[in-house]
DNA sequence: GACAAAGTTTATGTCAGACAAATAGATCAA
DNA sequence: TTGATCTATTTGTCTGACATAAACTTTGTC
């Protein structure tokens, strides 16, 4: 009976995001570029089309995602303009991705910094309050994860990321989990930053390990300290590649 | 000299943001009620565009919007699914808005609030710390302008607004402004529940003027505190409205 | 009969061209 | 100078076609 599904149910999940960069991403890079400042209106859709080899329809649909991501707004008889900075979307992933190449990475990067100490503390405080099993063990697993990858930097990456991310989730909060993909983009983006000195990512395991153990132990005020302590370490780390970054480049 | 361009810089502004419902709302609204729930598959582009009476462009141009704001994905052959909850991205304002008329609004209410006084305690901190005096001006004027409105909470809100978001845009830093936007939305999504007490909005009045002190008076830990208890009033004014609401419907 | 390879179907993705609507700027009139 | 009208241009929308990719079906082979 059952077993006429038990061959290979071909999970359709959604394999693979995006397969190479997008009209979007040309547009948009050029834009963060200060190719069109704020307030610049762009070239018509015709002759952005000739320009990048396209037909009107692609352009358009980039355009379109700009606008909806508060970069752009378009009239008609007026054209496409760029719209200040301040309105742009900055916790969407792909403006952040863009803006990352702008030219004072290091300031966004402390920034983004500023953001992480003011929610993540905060969400270590709500999950010891009220995470479930299941959402701790999510967090358990990324401990754990990192814990096995040792020494290799790569490998460490990606658990860290789940250790952060599983907390911002294990708040139930919307607007926190979608703070979480945020703070995620990002911590990918600084990842050459932070892990400049080669050692910081093992030492900074026990901080975790802290973190963890408050949440396991439903101490919400403890929580909130071990992460403060952990993201104190990490800003420095940062810091300290920025001026690495600053000594080698000139 | 000057007088050249006296008579009527006119402004090219962009006037009205958005002329009437726009097909991107149509499906949204569709999608946050149900009609396709997570992981479910929409109708082909080209039967939406003949119920919905439009051409497959348009379809397809308000469709890139909802995958630009992560609520949807699309593959050749498979179609369009509804991504989990859990992708979208629920800081964007649009898919607040759209959000907002889900049936547990309560649950988002109380989360939203649980993000103010997570942000803006922050937030006056860091203003209080570094504000420019012409960030400080900016609230200022909204605080007379909150005065000037007296009892009536229409007027009262616009300035209101403008408080809080002077505050988050006078740390400088280009996350929690943007964070701004999203709270804003969701003030005046919200309004309606915090002002069913008559008298709550002019009561708040002092509150206000105690974190705008705060600020000039460049105390970080005074003005972090005055914020708090603004919010804490705040959201039990919501909690009062909310359970008003609930009252009144069945 | 099981299994792998090739073909078919069908949905999105891209293209091209035309028309509609809106509006900034120019023209014209009082 | 001021106001209304006209015009040109740009976005917005429609139509129809083809390209591409992938799930499903068929075929061929062992």
């Amino acid at each position: 009976m059952s077993d006429q599904y038990s061959s290979k149910i071909t999970t359709p999940m959604p394999s693979r995001r995006r397969a190479g960069p997008s009209v979007a991403d040309a547009i948009a890079l050029r834009v963060v570029g200060g190719e069109w400042p704020e307030g610049a209106v762009l070239p018509t859709e015709i002759e952005l089309a000739e320009e990048l080899g396209l037909a009107r329809t692609s352009v358009r649909e980039a355009l379109g995602n700009l606008k909806a991501k508060g970069m752009l707004v378009s009239r008609p008889k007026t054209g496409t303009r760029v719209l200040p900075r301040i309105q742009w979307n900055m916790l969407d992933e792909d403006v952040l991705r863009w803006c990352w190449s702008d030219q004072n990475r290091e300031r966004t990067a402390l920034h983004l910094m500023q953001l992480r100490r003011i929610v993540e503390p905060a969400a270590c405080d709500i999950a010891a309050a009220s995470a479930s099993d299941s959402d701790i063990a999510i967090i358990e697993r990324a401990y754990r994860a990192m814990d096995a990858a040792g020494a290799d930097p790569v490998a460490f990456a990606g658990p860290d990321l789940e250790f952060h991310r599983g907390i911002l989730r294990a708040t139930g909060n919307p607007f926190l989990i979608s703070l979480g993909a945020t703070i995620e983009t990002a911590l990918r983006l600084s990842f050459e930053l932070s892990t400049r000195q080669p050692g910081a990512p093992r030492k900074s395991l026990p901080m975790h390990r802290d973190v963890l153990d408050a949440i396991w132990a439903r101490k919400p005020a403890e929580a909130r300290l071990a992460m403060e302590t952990l993201l104190g370490v990490t800003e420095s780390n940062i810091q300290r590649g920025l001026s690495a970054v600053a000594a080698s480049s000139p």
